[in-house]
DNA sequence: AAAATTCTGAAAAAAATATCACAGCGCGCA
DNA sequence: TGCGCGCTGTGATATTTTTTTCAGAATTTT
């Protein structure tokens, strides 16, 4: 209770009244830039609270720690957690549940993936990624491995509407050289290739590059060999509780890829996504209404 | 380059394609929980790494320290900065971009549909989900429509290999009503539909219910009309700003569908998947390492 | 004002941590 | 399949860091 909810800084703070002249400035010392200068060396703090290095010993052990050690883990401790709260913070998604429960695990998992994979990305890599998806000048390929495909059809039924000139090639099937017979330097190669990176996906984009095409890969944070070659790289986070790997962060990362290119060329888009609801229309595939 | 606006993250961000496949892990295993982990002993960074001793040091060292000590000052120094500069909020996700920026904006939605989804579902209609789709006694049939099958598929390919007895019908395909010829009353269709509810799909649900089947819905907030008839209904939200849907939502329920199931009949899946490795590895599909 | 008590810091002892040298292993290449 | 290169980890060594001891200084008490 009381560790885990008081901070080592309030626990300096309480205790400053029992403590010595020299121990209340070497309090002060390390309250001064907080947490920072305690996860320093002893001597260099003593040195820099200018007391003696005995005196940090006996105060962490008033403080309640074995040692300077115990207590530098434990302001690392609080780092871990200081990082990592301000938006996983919700004890329990799903209200209902206990916090053991999977959707409850599974969506910290995943949110701590975005959190992650969001703040490693490039914003211009990304801005140039989704210009070349967007061109409509370059023909456009997509491909997907043995789980991955479905990611890619994904982007592939969106994009087909968004503009023509897309394919979808899926490395597994043994039909994609035919592709690449005809692949032009201004062609645009969108890579899918998680965990398990499958040889076919590599030799695919091998080919592809030494074609001229541009390649953008979609991996994990580990990044597949494809990487080597790619001309931008957009890696997920994709650990979870699991025997499996989440695909949640890539696929986040493709829709915001397709609401960027859908917005880059919105005019074509336009007139196409009506036609396109005109036929859907007639084909009476969709309901009107509810 | 200069020191004083690069962060020890982005160089360590930077280096990951010159490093080798240890140091990538213990690179990963530091930006995990960036700085905390890298402030503590040598020692314990390594075993929480799972590399050896030396390894840190070499890495430290390619990282352009003189040792692990200097890398140690290092991120102390830029602890120290970062606290003193308050904008170490964390109001945007990817950081190098404003938050106007679409990756802001769409990861703001994403975040808030998972917020309301996993508040209103009903733990224990998840439950009974997984205990329907984890039982193979039960003929599981998995059904999507025109984008949502990208999904069903994502399912289907997951539970192929936790459990026998799976097949994945797509509704806009003209071949399912022979799918739907030997339902038994002890089916289960797991259900995929998105606004743009499909007639297809809706008659599919209907003459599955007819047999006796149970229905297990994937939807949106606004519920397909297959919703009826479900036996349970799953809902997620997938406004974003964008011309077209989210379903980023509704694949984290699968995936953590996927992992519940997997976790109520690991003994079996657990043989089931090591069958599959030892065919992925004749086959040559994937690479062993890197 | 003297004595007792407590606090403080220098220095040595103990413990841990970091660095170094070397051998094994896996991987790519021929 | 065998060879060579480079990465990786084990163990020994050196260094730093932490703990302990003890004597002197400061403060309080009588």
């Amino acid at each position: 209770m009381n560790d885990a909810t008081l901070t080592i800084a309030d626990r300096i703070q309480q205790k400053l009244d029992t403590l010595t002249r020299a121990e209340r400035q070497l309090a002060h010392s390390i309250l001064e830039n907080y947490p920072a200068s305690g996860l320093g060396p002893l001597t260099a703090l003593a040195k820099d609270a200018s007391v003696s290095v005995p005196t940090v010993a006996r105060m962490v052990q008033k403080l309640g720690f074995k040692g300077y050690p115990e207590f530098q883990a434990a302001l690392r401790e609080e780092l871990k957690a200081k990082v990592k709260n301000p938006i996983a913070k919700h004890d329990t998604w799903a209200e209902g549940a206990p916090s053991g429960h999977m959707l409850n695990r599974f969506t910290d998992a995943v949110i701590d993936n975005i959190r992650h994979t969001l703040g490693q990305i490039d914003p211009d890599a990304f801005d140039a990624a989704c210009a070349l998806v967007a061109n409509s000048d370059r023909r456009l390929c997509i491909v997907g491995g043995r789980i991955t495909h479905t990611l890619a059809e994904y982007l592939f039924l969106h994009m087909q509407v968004i503009r023509p000139n897309v394919t979808h090639i899926q490395s597994t099937s043994n039909a994609w050289p035919h592709y690449l017979l005809d692949t032009k330097d201004s062609d645009v190669f969108v890579i899918f290739d998680m965990r398990r990176y499958e040889n076919n996906t590599l030799r695919l984009a091998q080919m592809a590059q030494a074609q001229g095409a541009k390649i953008i890969l979609f991996t994990d944070q580990w990044r597949s060999p494809v990487h080597q070659i790619a001309d931008i790289s957009l890696s997920g986070r994709i650990v979870v509780p699991s025997a499996w790997d989440s695909v949640a962060t890539t696929l986040l990362l493709v829709e915001t890829m397709i609401s960027s290119v859908q917005n880059l060329n919105w005019d074509n888009t336009k007139d196409r996504m009506e036609e396109l609801e005109g036929m859907f229309d007639q084909t009476k595939l969709f309901r009107k209404f509810t």
